[in-house]
DNA sequence: CCCTAATTTTATACGGCGTAGAGAGTTTTG
DNA sequence: CAAAACTCTCTACGCCGTATAAAATTAGGG
């Protein structure tokens, strides 16, 4: 799978799509189709069967329609992308009302944060593929800014700093989301448990390796492969690195709030 | 771009390419290729062009063969990118020697090996969006794990402890690269600079957006622009998030430490 | 009411992609 | 020297995004 193209149209158009600015037909005959219907055969296809299952004739072939008929509605597949993308992100709750004490649960509230973006990039993993490069800037992605901001309000940061825990926030989540969905995928792609695939593959595997060049990899490999039962627990790699995370925004926030 | 797709065919072949297992040949003509100017090529065409631009037909027009000829080499596409990634990974350095002590410099040489792993990443993009389902184990990649191991061993941690302290910054480090490269194309593909389009299609934008629902959204943003200069500053980014997840990961040593 | 302008939808086509299949050419082995 | 083993080429299939032009449909103005 790639980082999919994005956004190469007309930003003006795009901006429009995205926040729904209505059109203006008068003339011509009613539309058949709707932008949302499209959307949602599209994010169909992708949950199905990924990005690389998403065509515009397949999307066409679902709504009975050519596929350049959909050139009516989207200015081209990357923003037809950009908006599944968007939506997607709607699916996340809407921001909680700001708190008047933020002090308190801080840290709580931005794990939940955390959290849901993770099960959403499990629930869409062709999220992860799509390049949100000049940052889509949706209506839905923009709440979810919105809403993780809310969660380090007013705890004696300064608005960069915000920006900036939580930027480190969701590049942890989307980099672990990718690493789970991965490992996932190859289980689903191969028709192999991780146990099969190394009982299949690792006597291979121990004939080309050089032991000595790898010591520390190979004990630390078997450790944590016993331990899990396979050569990764996502799940909890996630849990342990949001903490740590956490912890360290922590020693920020305790230091910022000494300060005042 | 799109993550991409790696390793469907046999697991066998493509072990046995990455590491370089020589092949048998006796009879035929002798090759008129080598993996290694594939590769190569391979290599030069992502770098130039983004893994869009690597396609079977050019790599094999930049080597004046026919594109099926590469079937004798590499089992398909898939399997090429497995291989100019691992190889990618090989333009890290070699695991330093496992010194005695290691309490003390745990610190810094994790931060040497993120930084190192950040700047692979935004010199060959691409290698960001191949996905490494089955976690590719080639050398250089296996060594990449080997040496970021090291930077953690005999610190109190146990093996398992020692995989998700990695794993965790691998994480962060493919998020941060991610966003920072997404930004840095950005700019390429559009040829406008953040400041340009934000003065071209901020108004609209602003049109568009209703302030009520992203207070913080809008202020925070508006503040991290005007320090940025831009909408992002992606090596700061990095920098910050880095030393809170280093932060992080410090309390979990010292409380493994003072336990012993 | 009908003609015309605006609009949607279709038909066709181009150039790209990965790779399957069959055959031609080349080298080594028995 | 024939045959086996191997490399390489040719052709073809079914995908893809989308440019272009023509056909079908609707609404407004005379």
């Amino acid at each position: 799978m790639a980082a999919q193209y994005s956004g190469s149209g007309d930003p003006r158009r795009t901006i429009e799509l995205l926040w729904g600015v209505p059109q203006r037909p008068r003339r011509g005959p009613k539309p058949r189709l709707s932008i949302d219907r499209i959307a949602e055969v599209a994010t169909r296809l992708a949950d199905e069967a990924g990005l690389a299952g998403v065509s515009l004739r397949r999307v066409a072939e679902e709504l009975d329609v050519t596929p350049m008929s959909l050139y009516g509605y989207v200015p081209g597949k990357a923003e037809l992308l950009d908006l599944i993308a968007d939506r997607a992100y709607g699916e996340l709750s809407e921001p909680a009302p700001r708190s008047g004490r933020a002090e308190a649960g801080w840290r709580a509230r931005l794990e939940t944060a955390a959290r849901e973006g993770w099960k959403l990039y499990l629930a869409h993993p062709w999220l992860l593929q799509i390049a949100t490069s000049r940052p889509l800037l949706g209506p839905n992605l923009t709440a979810k800014y919105e809403r993780e901001l809310r969660t380090v309000d007013r705890l004696g940061l300064n608005d960069v700093e915000m920006d900036l825990v939580v930027g480190l926030v969701d590049d942890y989540v989307h980099g672990a989301a990718r690493t789970a969905v991965e490992a996932t995928q190859a289980e689903a792609r191969t028709g192999m448990s991780d146990q099969q695939w190394w009982e299949a593959y690792g006597p291979l595997l121990g004939r080309v390796v050089d032991p000595d060049r790898y010591p520390v990899a190979i004990r630390v490999g078997s450790a944590a492969g016993a331990e899990y039962g396979a050569a990764h627990d996502p799940a909890r790699s996630f849990e342990f690195g949001l903490q740590r995370v956490l912890d360290g925004i922590g020693i920020l926030i305790d230091s910022r709030r000494h300060r005042r």
